[in-house]
DNA sequence: CTGAATCCGATTGGATACTG
DNA sequence: CAGTATCCAATCGGATTCAG
């Protein structure tokens, strides 16, 4: 691939490269709401589907599922369940998922000291 | 709320209030296509708005007519105006942009390290 | 040159009902 | 409990055209 690639010529930081840019789909995977969210949840720790829907208020089945679905695809995220009588799965961050919100509490303190 | 694990638990809930937690609408606002990479572009200094058309292949003037209203609504760059034959309007980062590149820097790095 | 105005298809998030 | 399946309104980003 050269530089002059329009779908990557634009990465900032890495000239050629095939998957040089992927900050862009990070922040873009970021924006989705709750995404974060989640995230920052299960910082304190694993969490059940349900609990997390108690700690989302608002979100819906659907998006929960679509959300959480995407963070571990990413490898933010494990999915572990349990086969019982009432099932029970359980949502933890991986390492990469707590490097990912590392960077995130800088944003938040950032923006917390930037409120006008 | 009492800090028994983390320093930010005012943040995540977000009520149907008004916006109270900002870094969940500044994820957004970056997850918007073009909004980091014109905050990138624009660390190298003052742009004109054609130049970061150039630099920005793909977007179209409407998308970046709305990127930078939004980006200087946030207090994150300037708009300086110069009325002449040839109209010029230069764009640049506030202190503020200075600021939150930081953080997206930091991003953007991890992501290249991540993606090994 | 620097946009504003319109139109449009695609994607998104949400509400709701239903299932193993 | 932990999702899946539909349906839907709103939003988004892009293409195009026009204007100061």
């Amino acid at each position: 691939m050269t530089t002059s690639d329009s779908s990557f010529a634009q990465c900032p930081t890495r000239p050629p490269g095939p998957e040089s840019c992927g900050a862009e789909d990070w922040l873009a995977f970021l924006g989705h709401r709750w995404n974060a969210m989640i995230l920052w949840h299960l910082s304190e720790g694993s969490l059940r589907y349900g609990a997390l829907q108690d700690r989302l208020p608002g979100i819906s089945p659907k998006v929960l599922s679509e959300r959480l679905a995407g963070l571990v695809a990413r490898g933010l995220v494990t999915r572990q369940e349990v086969r019982a009588a009432p099932p029970e799965v359980h949502y933890a961050l991986t390492q990469k998922g707590i490097e990912l919100r590392e960077i995130i509490a800088q944003l938040y303190e950032w923006a917390e000291n930037s409120e006008a």
